[in-house]
DNA sequence: ACCTGAACACCGTTCAAGT
DNA sequence: ACCTGAACACCGTTCAAGT
């Protein structure tokens, strides 16, 4: 390695005082959030990591809801839609999209918990709606079905991922889990009969991969089965 | 009115200093949040209710997520779960358990919010997990898909009550559905052809009542339909 | 043994004042 | 016009010290 006047690299440690964007922001954030969780990605935090004070902030994001949301929205870029337009049963195919967006989530579980009630708008959120809708119109579901559909499986998906991941994250995860178990075990059999004979087992069977997959598919086939309560039966046109 | 001597009401204006117990944080916890909103129940809101300071609650609460689950399973013992038991359709019966859960939970939406993440273990949280099951049962759903049904329902119901509660109640909440609106309206139909098709008011439409009640619907046919993937048909035993 | 004052280490958001 | 220092009004949780 041939030593050279004027290192390209080491030249300095940051990006020292780039100019504010809201871009430059919200990737900050993203890159906060992989290093050390959502909840460290706070208007103040985010304010130090770019040399400023918090209110500079405001001037690009109304408050953190609005943070979150560009966050995902950045995050959503990564959803696999290759599926959307390979062969196959559309059925695989809608699962496949909908797990790839799950996996994302799940990889920030906090962020499916805001996200749940913030939801976002931008280009990245519109193309995996418009592949899901592709795919229920592939499998023919009717229009005004496929529009709630389409609500009903990103809103499952996204609580799934909120549910899961942050219980897979939290520091008392197991302990919590533990009063479930022993509050189910010794449930006595006369007041809760079902779950006596259900058993511990059954009841706390399958949480892996297993649970999500069958409830996407609960979901699709209760879609193809279940008619909007408003619509009479339309001549098609 | 006569007057007496000694005014029974006016004695005191709150049950000064009543000893704490687990119980009354609760009880509290449940009173602050009706008149104020869950954001407003805080460890320290609510010792200063108590007339106590912020770390005297620790000793009968873990942590934040323990008073939320607390208050959840206070609330829970006005679930009605009287349709267990009366005659008729058993999947009418079953969804107007799963509305008297979400309505309760409508109302107090943060709570939804938190509670996805940290699930109750308590009697009425049992209780309306072995009513749905009875409810199950009598539909003919095979145990173990029962199993998962009801972990199914329950997280539906309060995942979307996390979702349009909060909504509902939040300050931009018609800033966000304007945005929303206008990505939708503004979608190019070459790149975005189902959404350009369908058009807004399609996908907007019926978040009232009518969508829950369809998703419910929807879950509840899918459940029938779809075995559980690692099942082999085993020989009824 | 049971309880708690005081401290530690933070928050989001606003707005008057600076450049 | 654009940006921000400093302040306002809070947080959860711990722990050493008191009764």
């Amino acid at each position: 390695m041939a030593p050279r006047t004027r290192p390209v690299v080491s030249r300095r440690e940051r990006p020292a005082k780039a100019a504010l964007t809201r871009e430059g922001i919200v990737a900050a954030a993203v890159t906060v959030m992989q290093a050390e969780g959502l909840d460290r990605v706070t208007m103040r935090r985010l304010a130090a990591e770019l040399d400023t004070g918090p209110a500079s902030l405001y001037v690009y994001l109304r408050n953190t809801a609005e943070l979150h949301a560009a966050m995902l929205e950045e995050l959503l870029g990564q959803v696999d839609l290759s599926p959307v337009t390979t062969a196959g049963d559309w059925q695989d195919r809608l699962i496949k999209v909908l797990w790839s967006y799950t996996l994302i989530l799940l990889e920030q579980p906090g962020l499916a918990q805001s996200v749940l009630v913030t939801r976002p708008s931008g280009p990245a959120y519109l193309s995996l709606a418009e592949g899901i809708l592709a795919l229920l119109d592939a499998g023919g579901v009717a229009p005004d079905r496929a529009a709630w559909a389409v609500d009903l499986l990103l809103h499952f998906a996204t609580s799934t991922a909120a549910e899961q991941g942050t219980r897979a994250r939290a520091i008392d995860a197991q302990d919590e889990e533990d009063t479930l178990v022993t509050a189910l075990r010794e449930a006595p059999a006369d007041t809760y009969p079902q779950i006596a004979a259900l058993g511990v087992a059954e009841l706390m069977s399958g949480w892996g991969p297993d649970r999500l997959t069958w409830g996407f598919g609960v979901l699709i086939s209760g879609i193809l089965q279940t008619p909007r309560p408003d619509q009479e039966t339309a001549p098609d046109c």
